[in-house]
DNA sequence: TCATAGGCTTACGTTAACGTCAAACTGCTT
DNA sequence: AAGCAGTTTGACGTTAACGTAAGCCTATGA
């Protein structure tokens, strides 16, 4: 990708800030993630970069995406979850036939997270219990 | 199970709540999961219910670590890093070699946790957003 | 007494989400 | 020209978390 790469510094060169293009190496490197992740979150339709000659090309929109993959991932989601969860997005931008069943998508995992939020914070509180008493004790007794 | 149903009806005869003895099948059902997968959790360790003969008696210890284990999974973790969890969780009555290190270990989750809370609250708001676009558009075009 | 309903173990099957080669094709750099 | 770095498409391997039988034991109701 070294063709992108030139063409990357050039644009870095005029426009100072925000790259637009991004050679599959470049975002695996800044999330940490594999090459052979990102393909197959393409071949999962979860992305959809273009293509110059045989080699992928992402834009800003499918950096964007990949970002929220990896949130959904952080929040143990499946990628068939993650799939739904980015048409959501997506539908925002196109006309959706059926507003009211996009209403009714985001509220069911809308109440998902919230069950998720609950079980979090519940967590958080007895962890934070548990961790008091552990500090008390090793003030104590030691 | 049908021994173990029968001293059941027995203890809550007298006690008139709160059983204390569970068959695998009751917890199963009561928490909409397969008697398989409660043995799995078993083999690695997550639950060690006691033995009468051959067969599977769990107490209300074991009750207590399912609902853990189940809040564990909702929230996205593997079952290693739920024995990790229900490790602190002993730890606290045990008296661990090191607490330094058990608090150590639990200030790790909670770090890990509230990103999660962080992600969590972040997709919300998106959601949320979303939604309204939705509505509205819903509202004016039809 | 026989069937039926669980329970137990053992073992193979399955799905998700990649990891790990292999083999071949660029485009530079030297 | 040769080599290296990076990319591509298969294709097989792997781990986690169970599902799904198969075969066997046992208590209880008809």
């Amino acid at each position: 990708m070294n063709a992108l790469k030139a063409k990357e510094r050039e644009v870095n060169k005029v426009e100072v800030e925000k790259p637009e293009l991004f050679a599959i190496a470049d975002l695996a490197k800044e999330f940490g993630i594999s090459t052979r992740a990102i393909r197959f979150y393409e071949t999962k339709g979860l992305l959809q970069p273009e293509r110059v000659g045989n080699t992928r090309v992402f834009r800003r929109r499918d950096r964007a995406r990949l970002i929220l993959i990896l949130r959904g991932k952080r929040l143990g989601f499946s990628l068939r979850d993650i799939q739904e969860y980015l048409a959501l997005y997506d539908a925002d931008s196109s006309q959706t036939a059926q507003h009211t069943l996009l209403i009714e998508k985001i509220d069911e995992r809308l109440a998902l997270l919230r069950t998720q939020l609950d079980d979090l914070q519940t967590t958080i509180t007895e962890l934070t219990e548990i961790r008091q008493l552990a500090d008390e004790r090793l003030r104590t007794s030691g």
